[in-house]
DNA sequence: CTTCGATGGGCCGGTTCGGA
DNA sequence: TCCGAACCGGCCCATCGAAG
C-alpha cells in the first residue's frame, strides 16, 4: 500500500480499486471497455456516505451536463443478497471521479488526494513525452478524427455549405499538420516530379499586377509606392531566374519548385518599395494559374501563412522553406 | 408478496453572503 | 461586527419499480 493507502491490483476479471487507510473498504469492481464500473452501493461504501447522498450528487452531475448519462452508465445483471438477479445501474470512472470531488467525507478527501496525485503524474509524464512521439500521436489521432468526421459529413444531412467547408478546412489542416511535422523534423522528402517547362507571359503578370494595385488603391489599402520597383531588378529577371538552365538542364524541374522560388524571391528580395508580401503572393498565384494549376486549392489562410513564413525566415533556411511550400502546393 | 435498488421529500447543521 | 436568508451536504424514511 502506498502512503495514502490506496492499492490497485488485478484479481481475475475484477480489480481491487481502492482500500482506505483504515482498511474499511475494499471494492471488487468489474472491468469493461477499459474502465471500471461502480454501483451506487459501491460508491456509497467507497465514500462512506448514504446512497441517497451519492444519488443526489449523480443527479446534479447529469442535470448540469457535466457528464451525459448514456455515455457513463451501464446496466449489469447483479445477484443481490436475496439471491435474485437485478439489472443494476453501474457508473464508470468519470462519474466516480465527479462524485469523489463533491462528497465531503474523510474517504472523499483521500480519494481526491489520490486522484490528484494520479493527475499530477499524468501531467508530468505528458510534459516529458518525447516531442516527436507526441506530434506523431497527434497526427495519428488527427487522421482518425478526420476519417470519422468525413464519414459523418458524408451523410446527406451535412451536404450543405457548412459541411463542405468544414470538411475542406479539416482536410487542409490534416495535410498541413503532416507537412509542418516533417518541416519541424527537417526531413521533408524531396519532390522529384519533372514537368515540361512552359514560359509564362510576364506581360500578363504585369498587367494583372497593375490591376491588382488599382483595386487596392481604390480601397485605400495601398499607396503609390505599392509595387514600385526599388532598383533595376525587374519582374522579368525574377521570372527568368526560375526558368534558368545549367548546361541545358533546367535548374528547377517541377512547377512546384519554380512556383516556390517565385514566391520566395518576390517576398524575400524586396524588389518593391511596398507590398512585397502581397505582390509575391499575388504573382505566385498568377504564375501557378498560368501553368494550369488549380489555385482554388490554396486557401487565403495558407497563402498568408506562407508569405509570412518566407518573410520571417532566415536565408539559411531557404531550402527548407522551399520544400515546405512545394509540399503545401503538391498536386 | 417480499426483497432490493433507486429516488425524492423532510429535516438538520454548517457555511456563505449581503445588508444593517 | 452581527444577523438573517439562502444554499449546500448530510441523514432518515417513505415510496416506487423490478425481479423472482
Amino acid at each position: 500500500m502506498n502512503e495514502i493507502g490506496m492499492q490497485k491490483m488485478i484479481k481475475n476479471t475484477n480489480i481491487t480499486l481502492f482500500t482506505s487507510t483504515d482498511g474499511d473498504v475494499s471494492l471488487n469492481v468489474p472491468l469493461d471497455k477499459e474502465t471500471v464500473w461502480l454501483s451506487l452501493k459501491q460508491m456509497s461504501d467507497l465514500f462512506g456516505r448514504d446512497k441517497s447522498v451519492i444519488s443526489r450528487h449523480i443527479k446534479k452531475i447529469f442535470d448540469s451536463d457535466e457528464l451525459f448519462k448514456k455515455e457513463v452508465v451501464a446496466y449489469f445483471a447483479t445477484t443481490a443478497a436475496d439471491g435474485k438477479q437485478y439489472q443494476v445501474e453501474y457508473f464508470n470512472i468519470d462519474v466516480v471521479l465527479s462524485v469523489g470531488y463533491r462528497v465531503n467525507s474523510k474517504r472523499g478527501s483521500e480519494f481526491r488526494r489520490w486522484s490528484n496525485s494520479i493527475l499530477k503524474q499524468y501531467i508530468l509524464d505528458g510534459f516529458t513525452l518525447n516531442h516527436k512521439l507526441l506530434a506523431k500521436t497527434g497526427l495519428q489521432t488527427l487522421n482518425q478524427s478526420l476519417a470519422l468526421v468525413k464519414s459523418i459529413l458524408s451523410d446527406a444531412a451535412y451536404k450543405n455549405d457548412f459541411g463542405i467547408n468544414a470538411l475542406s478546412i479539416i482536410e487542409s489542416y490534416a495535410k498541413s499538420w503532416s507537412t509542418l511535422l516533417s518541416f519541424d523534423e527537417n526531413k521533408l522528402a524531396a519532390i522529384e516530379t519533372v514537368d515540361h517547362i512552359t514560359a509564362v507571359d510576364s506581360q500578363k503578370i504585369k498587367s494583372d499586377m497593375a490591376h491588382f494595385k488599382d483595386e487596392l488603391v481604390k480601397k485605400g489599402e495601398a499607396t503609390d509606392l505599392f509595387g514600385k520597383l526599388r532598383s533595376d531588378v525587374d519582374i522579368d529577371s525574377v521570372l527568368d531566374s526560375v526558368h534558368q538552365t545549367f548546361d541545358e538542364v533546367p535548374l528547377y524541374s517541377s512547377l512546384e519548385e519554380r512556383a516556390a522560388h517565385v514566391l520566395y524571391f518576390f517576398v524575400k528580395n524586396h524588389i518593391f518599395f511596398d507590398g512585397n508580401k502581397r505582390i509575391g503572393s499575388f504573382i505566385f498565384l498568377i504564375y501557378l494559374s498560368l501553368c494550369s494549376y488549380d489555385v482554388t486549392k490554396i486557401s487565403n489562410e495558407t497563402l498568408v501563412a506562407l508569405a509570412l513564413l518566407v518573410a520571417r525566415s532566415h536565408p539559411s533556411e531557404k531550402e527548407t522553406i522551399i520544400q515546405l511550400i512545394m509540399h503545401l502546393i503538391k498536386r
